[in-house]
DNA sequence: CGGTTCGGCGCAGTATCTCG
DNA sequence: CGAGATACTGCGCCGAACCG
């Protein structure tokens, strides 16, 4: 669990009160934080030295200190760990769920979970023994055709399955020749990048395959803040760098539509006219695609009821790259008044969702992603 | 070294559909 | 025809890398 940074209190207007209530044990909250000094119990809080008692705008006197450089210093909770008596700092306080963290111990990524499962199942599977229990039968079928595709499995190695999904290998967005793409810029690279679980081979071949699960799936989601779209431009109406030109350019968006969504938002109201546009898919985009979706991998997606199983070759990226005719863009999301750009477009074998907007809390957009349903797919199967 | 950004993971609330 | 299931849609949290 991380942290609370000074900055981050002040994104939510219910943090800072929040603190201050549980200082003073007030409206029914308690005194203790989970600090990484260990558990804290608060019992004066001080403000640029000078100690406070409750009042009920108290935090007012806190939010005031959220422009100063070292505000972080200013505020200094005094209490007790056990016996010990310790003084804290607000960024010293873990984000719980009270602070909108994620219950510690409740919650597990199902993402993850099916990482770890279905690779420890596959190791077992591979050692002989009789292999059964959750994903038995899927992981004896995925071993089966990748030894069809790609040769024997290692068994010499200590480590013939490999899993590798907390790696977070960057795929960045970049510019290339006037349109964009993702690196590396050949495709057949991706999979050593977007592998969550590798198979080695006798061969030396590599398997990579890419674990999902759940219904919202995605082929990239990369960073667009500081390269593409800068918040100093937009709120000024209109994207100025020539990388983040090249990205409207090969999403067929008009520039200053793009910039009023997020400088216009929150209005209540449809931040531009016509927020629905039918617009003509731009050549660059199959480039963009093919770099986007990769290939060399193995898509193993559970969707609670039957894993799906297919191969993204070389040849099915091509093919998946490809989109002529017409896509849907939403400025402002299906309502026009959401702070995001949607686009969606088709081919025979997804439906994709591309959607730029900002994952942060914040409005300015900081990330564009690709999302995707699975139509037919050569070779796919359900597991 | 503290704050910010990026790429990982879907999540969760609401609207719509379906079926006994 | 109402409740449970499913789909749709806008949005978020986290750890690691990065950076000044």
């Amino acid at each position: 669990m991380a942290q609370i940074s000074f900055k981050d209190f002040f994104k939510y207007d219910y943090r800072v009160p929040l603190l201050v209530d549980k200082v003073f044990q007030m409206n029914g909250k308690s005194n203790q934080f989970a600090t990484k000094k260990g558990l804290f119990k608060a019992e004066k809080l001080f403000i640029e030295g000078k100690e406070y008692k409750y009042s009920k705008n108290l935090y007012k006197r806190i939010e005031a200190l959220q422009d100063e450089s070292n505000g972080v210093k200013l505020v200094i909770i005094k209490g007790k760990v056990s016996r010990k008596s310790e003084e804290i700092q607000m960024n010293h306080i873990e984000k719980t769920a009270e602070f909108g963290g994620q219950e510690k111990g409740k919650k597990v990524n199902l993402g993850n979970l099916f990482e770890e499962e279905l690779h420890a199942r596959m190791l077992e599977c591979l050692n002989g023994k009789s292999c059964k229990g959750k994903y038995a039968k899927e992981a004896t079928t995925i071993i089966d055709t990748l030894q069809d595709i790609n040769g024997p499995i290692n068994m010499e190695l200590q480590e013939p399955i490999v899993h590798e999904g907390g790696k977070n290998q960057p795929r960045p967005l970049v510019e290339s020749s006037g349109g964009i793409g993702i690196l590396p810029l050949q495709a057949e690279r991706h999979g050593e990048k977007l592998t969550d679980v590798t198979v080695h081979h006798l061969n030396n071949k590599k398997s990579y395959l890419s674990l999902k699960m759940g219904s919202t799936v995605t082929f990239m989601n990369s960073g667009v803040a500081s390269k593409f779209f800068l918040e100093s431009e937009m709120s000024k109406g209109e994207v100025k760098l020539k990388a983040g030109k090249s990205v409207l350019k090969t999403l067929g968006l008009n520039n200053k539509d793009f910039c009023k969504v997020f400088k216009d938002y929150g209005k209540g109201k449809v931040m531009v006219k016509n927020h629905i546009r039918q617009v003509r898919v731009p050549t660059l985009m199959n480039k963009f695609l093919e770099t986007a979706i990769g290939s060399n991998y193995f898509m193993i997606h559970g969707k609670g009821g039957g894993i799906d199983f297919y191969h993204m070759s070389k040849s099915t990226n091509r093919s998946a790259s490809k989109v002529q005719g017409m896509m849907t863009v939403y400025y402002g999301g299906k309502d026009g008044k959401g702070k995001r750009i949607d686009i969606e477009f088709s081919n025979q074998h997804f439906d994709f969702k591309l959607n730029i907007r900002n994952k942060q809390s914040g409005i300015y957009p900081s990330h564009m992603m690709l999302d995707y349903k699975t139509k037919s797919i050569p070779g796919k199967v359900t597991l």
